[in-house]
DNA sequence: ACCGTCCCTGAATCATTGG
DNA sequence: TCCAATGATTCAGGGACGG
């Protein structure tokens, strides 16, 4: 069969083409069992993509599932591993189809791919995740692992010792006989876990095609590295846009995609040549770049019933009441702000909108002239830190005074 | 049966002993088939725990669940909510159950409880979730939305703005007749997803050694908030230490735990006689001030700089600064009390000692007398909260005369 | 009662613009 | 050339409503 190819067909059929043996991995990403059709049109309006996610049962749903793993499992090399996405419609039903045909000694993980979303009116919680069954064809698997950072509030000393058992079993420091805890061996930091948070794709996304449910590359890069090298063969049953293969390709991994709808064979094909592949600022920075506030202007905000605002250097959050139909700011004076520089950037920032009520934290001491205070809207109240201090400035000199009495 | 108690036996046996559409909440968190008996010791090694999560078979097992189930559905409310924590090791069987009992339509979320653990030596991805499967007893189910904090990525200002279709049917953003943006109505925040970042640990307790099978409060606590209203009943058939007992009480719910183990009810009601020195004894000095100081006096008092002071009804806190030599004590005046009460309380508190100052934080708006305030040598400082609240009344009052003229 | 269709929602984040 | 600020666009959505 083609390499580096995307075949237009029922995969089903498809498959029969492919010797057995010869698949380092397959990932795929059926119809969830939604019972909708989905659509969804590109950004120019010039095309519209849909596939049908309906069927008369579950069992009619199942069994074409499992004639897929039944192929799958021919197919895969005995190193190999398949990757089942779906969503929690119908995961227990697909899970035990995989226990069954690929054996559940062969499961490996359950990946939840988590991400945050913009909400909507649904009674209960937000649906924020989807999940990837990982099985493997043999306990002879392949498997790279991938190391994340340690969190920020790991204690890195720690980590970096040594571990034994002690007398009753349990874990303990290792130390020497001064009673020195004993340095380990090189860490390489956290082995990747099971949870992923990779953004969604952004409407805005270049990397976006149109085509409706389309996943970030990013997603299938992590899956492909974690079980495959350099030159291994992807295999996608159900490619859609091709996301797949993109990922594949970048990675200099070789591919098959097959797709029963002809416009995304089209679409896969086209992106395969461009392959545009949006650059996340959230993944590549980490989302803690984003957070600016202390833990102190954090629990400032709380007190005041403030939910906090990043990165914007006018505002630190807005009251959650509103007052007078219009949301309050609330900016918190910085350590190296004066009174006037602070009340000059919430104006800016406030600038425009039809703000009632703009407030002020004043967090430091200062000489600002009661005349400019007086051509500003902007109400500035005192940080209980700044008043407790005035008071034991006050304090003082009152116990000053009555010392030269 | 016994409210607010933990009752000692099997709980197929014990839950026929509970009243039709009587629960409206039932937490459980059964073993999770993993074919090991679990043993764990307390942190002196005074006592050990154990229990037994071997079956001859997977039916075995889950007919063990089918019957819970079952009696949980004829005990629940119509409004009522079963929440059940597993693993992946038996998850999709046991949604499979619960499918078949409680009826699919009422399956509403599968909460995803994730959190960060030490790493380990096995092959493939560190397991770093558990499932927890949501279903209501009918459509009719109580839910409160929680909000959470806008992701640090969020534009804010934008999503303040109120939006309007445009000629093309396009949704875009309002603008008044100046081309300024119009504000839109009152935001809450984000509501609650089913993906619950919580840690092992509390946060606040980072010395914690930890009793690994104990679930945190702050989870439990969750559940408890979105599934009920103060004065509902909580019910837990697996109760084991008592933590979900732990949560209902401490979030004025009643509640019914019942535990195979005599050892596991001891040690729960324990728990819940002494809600805090057990904790303290048994796990950590850090989740003290989970129960008594709420987060937002905690805030308070971080944002004074002061550490917090537990079960001291007078006094919440000291400064981390001396003044003229002696510590300096605070209260953070309460819900339910009078400007007076709290500075009497605080008084009598400090009584004896020779604190130089002594600091009231108000809270709330009062008509305490001004000769009163002149006979005590607490200093009152009012909270930002209430200053932000008093600022909005008076605005009220030049608004509202504003418009009479 | 059940389906399809229409209409509303709302926060996330990358691309773009501005300095 | 880089960083900061701004806003466009969405919908493995969800509910209401009418045939």
């Amino acid at each position: 069969m083609d390499i580096n190819n995307i075949i237009h067909g029922n995969c089903i059929e498809k498959l029969n083409d492919i010797d057995d043996n010869s698949v380092d991995l397959i990932y795929f990403d059926p119809p969830f069992f939604t019972q909708r059709k989905h659509t969804l049109t590109n950004k120019d309006n010039s095309k519209t993509f849909a596939f049908d996610d309906k069927y008369n049962s579950i069992e009619e749903y199942l069994s074409m599932i499992e004639r897929v793993i039944e192929q799958s499992k021919r197919i895969l090399k005995n190193t190999g591993s398949v990757f089942l996405h779906c969503d929690k419609t119908a995961s227990h039903h697909i899970r035990l189809v995989l226990d069954r045909v690929l054996g559940r000694d062969n499961f490996q993980s359950e990946i939840i791919w988590t991400y945050k979303r913009w909400s909507n009116a649904k009674k209960g919680l937000l649906n924020a995740h989807q999940v990837i069954f990982f099985y493997s064809k043999t306990q002879d698997f392949k498997f790279n692992t991938l190391y994340t950072d340690y969190s920020a509030t790991t204690n890195l000393d720690q980590i970096l010792q040594d571990r034994e058992r002690n007398a009753n079993g349990k874990s303990v420091y290792k130390r020497d006989e001064y009673g020195n805890t004993v340095l380990g061996k090189e860490k390489r930091g956290v082995p990747l876990s099971d949870v992923w948070e990779i953004p969604y794709l952004n409407p805005k996304a270049r990397e976006r095609t149109g085509y409706p449910t389309q996943k970030p590359v990013v997603l299938l890069t992590q899956l492909i590295n974690i079980a495959t090298d350099e030159g291994d063969l992807v295999l996608d049953p159900f490619c859609g846009s091709g996301t797949t293969c993109v990922a594949a390709k970048y990675l200099q991994r070789k591919y098959i995609g097959i797709d029963i709808s002809g416009d995304a064979v089209e679409l896969a094909k086209m992106r395969l040549e461009e392959m545009i592949i949006s650059e996340s600022n959230l993944l590549n920075k980490g989302v803690n770049e984003y957070y600016e506030k202390t833990e102190k202007e954090l629990a400032l905000l709380q007190n005041i019933n403030a939910f906090p605002v990043q990165r914007n250097s006018g505002i630190d959050g807005f009251l959650k009441e509103h007052f007078g139909g219009a949301p309050v700011p609330i900016k918190i004076q910085k350590e190296d702000e004066t009174l006037e520089d602070a009340i000059k950037k919430l104006e800016k920032s406030s600038h425009g909108k039809n703000y009632i009520m703009k407030i002020l934290i004043q967090t430091k001491e200062t000489n600002v002239s009661r005349l400019f205070r007086l051509e500003t809207d902007v109400t500035i109240l005192k940080s209980l830190e700044l008043q407790t201090k005035e008071l034991a400035n006050k304090n003082n000199k009152l116990r000053a005074a009555k010392v030269l009495q």
